[in-house]
DNA sequence: TCGGGATTTGACACCCAATAGCAACCTATT
DNA sequence: AATAGGTTGCTATTGGGTGTCAAATCCCGA
């Protein structure tokens, strides 16, 4: 358990920070790295990944955990949620206030110490839905969303 | 896009179910692995793997995509949310109705079409929380829940 | 009961996101 | 400017999961 540990600000880091920023999306760290790539040519994916974890644990951005694929960064590290689509894999934030009474709910009935909770939609982004509805593709199966 | 498939009950699958439900929990692909050869030592994981896929397409079982380390194995497939142990990774079903009236909330206010949802809620199970109150683990700090 | 075509298995190679190790380098502080 | 130690770029490695294919198995119809 090492004690505090200091950061410093490098133009890599300073870099990563901005262009997830500027992209206010919601990347992966690969994108990121190719974003970054173009100002900084000599930057490795090694040193990306690295950087992202460390913004992470000073709250400037948020790692997102959506259980497919890869992990994602989300550049606004306030709480909300996110609704993916199933057929092209677009990332978008969710629309809708944070729920705060379903933990109080869960504390009563259950032995957990409950510390927080995810809630991530699954659906069609629009220009699939509109894909499914001329049908050029077909619509995933139910049961898609938990699979 | 292939015609309606027929599947064969072999012995590989009946073991695999059967453990699984037998497990009522929520194992990983290699925790199964584990719990069917002991049954069938010459199975491969590859194997599991596969009917997993093929039980969860015929509505047997359900894959949990909590999106840490691996994905899990649910031997219930009816409709419920999950809670997991963010110091040792133990999953338990959470104890809550499921939420009818986001979905609609959401389908107010986004473009998307929504299929579905996903809710985890993330925590201390009873034995590392009885650890954390005795100093004997740190507690995970805030945002862990998120990373 | 038997035959035969389709499905499934086991073994192994492979994929890819993410991490680890390390010498050289750079940042911040004195 | 000198120093300490965080950081970088490179490369090798990990580990869950998938792809391939010949051999084995299942199941349905004759």
């Amino acid at each position: 358990m090492p004690k505090h540990q200091t950061h410093r600000m490098t133009r890599q880091r300073e870099l990563i920070l901005e262009e997830i920023r500027r992209s206010k999306a919601h990347p992966s760290a690969d994108e990121v790295y190719l974003m970054v790539r173009k100002r900084l040519p000599r930057i490795s994916l090694g040193t990306v990944y690295r950087n992202l974890e460390i913004l992470c644990e000073l709250g400037e951005i948020r790692k997102l955990d959506l259980g497919v694929d890869f992990k994602r960064y989300d550049w606004d590290p306030k709480m909300h949620y996110h609704i993916r689509c199933l057929e092209c894999g677009q990332v978008d934030n969710a629309p809708i206030a944070p729920l705060h009474s379903v933990e109080d709910e869960l504390h009563q009935a259950t032995v957990y110490t409950i510390i927080g909770h995810k809630l991530i939609f699954e659906g069609l982004c629009p220009a699939c839905s509109q894909k499914v509805a001329s049908g050029e593709i077909q619509p995933p199966d139910q049961g898609a969303a938990d699979r």
